[in-house]
DNA sequence: CGGCTTTGACCGGCGC
DNA sequence: GCGCCGGTCAAAGCCG
């Protein structure tokens, strides 16, 4: 009797993770077209601005007329009213607007660990339907986000002092702070590689810590099958798979516009 | 009491 | 010139 009750278990766990396979597939499969869309349409590029070196491209210069300015998206709980997120940084709001085009605010901040440091940033709130996933093993779905458009300005010439919740518990509180290492997915000088950083995505502090109770729990267990579960349970998050698709799709997407070109990477258009 | 947020006023750019 | 809009200022209020 045990005998056949372990055999249904490991049919069961093999099937998982069979499951678990497919769907790794299918998520590398999106990501390797993607990339390779990217890489076709920067070689593309480069052939455009081989044979038209007189009155380059004005997408690049208008660029490098604003080499401080930086634009990304966050992901908030449509309920989450706060318009704020922990970017390591302390900020003074100034001042708040209605937009014609939008019911909620958009806010305007300064940087407030140092009196003269010149870095201004803007957050306006959007509710979007974002993307439909079809994915291996769920039904089609439509997500409907909040998404903060965040506008950075200007470099910071003062050291970053990290919020809690964005410090490594194991490194000390202060890190260097040229421009790189502000929180933004998307640098519009960086078109070559993608970029994503899950931090933006509201991944970091949630799933990283799914990923390091699955890392801890291998180091306990040491068991395949508890190992295969964990996996398991993570692929079918859709708040770690859901992130990673969006801030690869942005990453994307962003590319695209600069250069330029409808990128369609067979993902429904998000709707505004 | 100092720092921060709120909010209405103000200013400059832009299109008609 | 006028109105609209985005961005900023600054006084008042709030809070720890």
């Amino acid at each position: 009797m045990d005998d056949i009750m372990i055999q249904y278990d490991v049919r069961k766990l093999e099937a998982k993770l069979q499951h678990a396979k497919e769907e790794n597939r299918s998520l590398r499969l999106m990501l390797e077209a993607m990339s390779n869309k990217g890489e076709k349409l920067h070689s593309n590029l480069q052939e455009i601005n081989n044979a038209e070196q007189i009155g380059p491209a004005l997408a690049r210069s208008e660029f490098s007329q604003a080499p401080n300015l930086s634009q990304f998206f966050v992901r908030t709980h449509p309920n989450d009213n706060s318009l704020t997120i922990k970017d390591g940084y302390q900020w003074r709001k100034y001042g708040q607007k209605f937009t014609k085009d939008n019911s909620s605010p958009r806010a305007y901040f300064k940087c407030s660990l140092a009196p003269s440091c010149p870095v201004k940033k803007k957050w306006s709130k959007r509710l979007k339907t974002l993307l439909q996933l079809h994915m291996v093993g769920a039904k089609k779905h439509t997500r409907y986000r909040s998404i903060l458009v965040a506008t950075y300005e200007g470099k910071h010439n003062h050291d970053v002092v990290l919020h809690d919740t964005l410090r490594p518990s194991s490194s000390s509180s202060k890190v260097s702070a040229v421009n790189d290492n502000l929180p933004i997915t998307t640098m519009p000088n960086h078109r070559g590689a993608m970029n994503i950083d899950l931090a933006l995505c509201g991944w970091a502090r949630t799933d990283r810590r799914v990923c390091e109770d699955v890392v801890e729990q291998q180091k306990d267990l040491g068991s395949s099958s508890k190992i295969e579960e964990c996996v398991s349970c993570l692929t079918k998050d859709p708040n770690f798979t859901m992130p990673l698709a969006e801030a690869a799709i942005h990453s994307t997407n962003n590319q695209s516009t600069l250069l330029g070109v409808d990128l369609n990477l067979g993902l429904p258009d998000p709707q505004v």
